[in-house]
DNA sequence: ATACTATTACTACAGCATGTAGTATTGCCT
DNA sequence: AGGCAATACTACATGCTGTAGTAATAGTAT
């Protein structure tokens, strides 16, 4: 089954590669292009030029920043961390949902959560409540669509 | 900022033209590649076969199913109808985004749908207390698809 | 100082998806 | 039979990611 695609911007996508780079960097906070070489080439056979350009991009892309050393090579660190990054993403990623599925996207959470991870659902609940008893002047809903 | 890619399989995304295409198909239940293309192409300038290659590859893919017609032409139709396909699209969407953000997904959940479509948030409530009423009756009706 | 080594910058290409469309073929309808 | 319409096939541009080679450069050890 196929997801719509944010065609609008570029490069809004995450590769593999560009992902485990970023995993890397998340774990270690900040590290060279050898220093990811080292954990991402783990079990791949991987130039050290391949992660370099990768990681080159992702510079230029905005998800990683760069500090030039006094030897001249640079030290890498993911420009956001990791909370901010899967929030960031997860907000983007639902927006889409929402705006594009609606309430039938809503259906799916819940069992989506369920499957994935029950306990989750109890936390769920629990903010849902909390963000009513703030914002229950709501219940004047107009009828639904 | 950036979403995680589902690598793994490909074609996995829907361009926006595609998209057009299977939105234009729900509208009308099906169509021919001229009835689409009359569709699709009010606003734009597009060629009859580009239309139809897009409409095969969608095909191939599984999208759209089609059937003959005696005259040799073909009668294109969703193969999924739009809230199934909503339905899993948001399924296959909110399982990656739970699988790779995991709470810091949930968190946002919430925030987001208040943004986008606050009056679906008592729906939300509602769904979550009646499944937490009836999650030891494991009531799992399959879902269609 | 000089040769070695590590690092970067630049360039390139394959693979894949999507958008786009031309050409050739086929087959019905008049 | 001739023409119109639809399909099949082929092709190409663009953009993204993965992959890596080569050239340039600068630090390091002797």
């Amino acid at each position: 089954m196929a997801l719509i695609r944010n065609t609008k911007k570029k490069g809004q996508l995450l590769g593999m590669l560009e992902k485990a780079i970023l995993e890397a960097l998340w774990q270690r906070r900040a590290g060279t292009v050898r220093d990811i070489l080292q954990i991402v080439g783990r079990r791949r056979d991987l130039a050290y030029t391949t992660v370099m350009t990768v990681m080159t991009r992702m510079t230029e892309k905005g998800y990683l920043s760069r500090e030039e050393l006094p030897n001249g090579s640079f030290i890498y660190k993911p420009a956001y961390d990791r909370d901010a990054f899967y929030a960031k993403t997860s907000r983007v990623l639902f927006g889409e949902i929402l705006r594009n599925f609606g309430s039938v996207a809503i259906a799916q959470f819940v069992d989506v959560l369920e499957e994935v991870d029950p306990r989750q659902l109890e936390e769920l609940r629990q903010k849902l409540n909390r963000s009513a008893s703030t914002a229950d002047q709501n219940d004047s809903r107009p009828v639904a669509l």
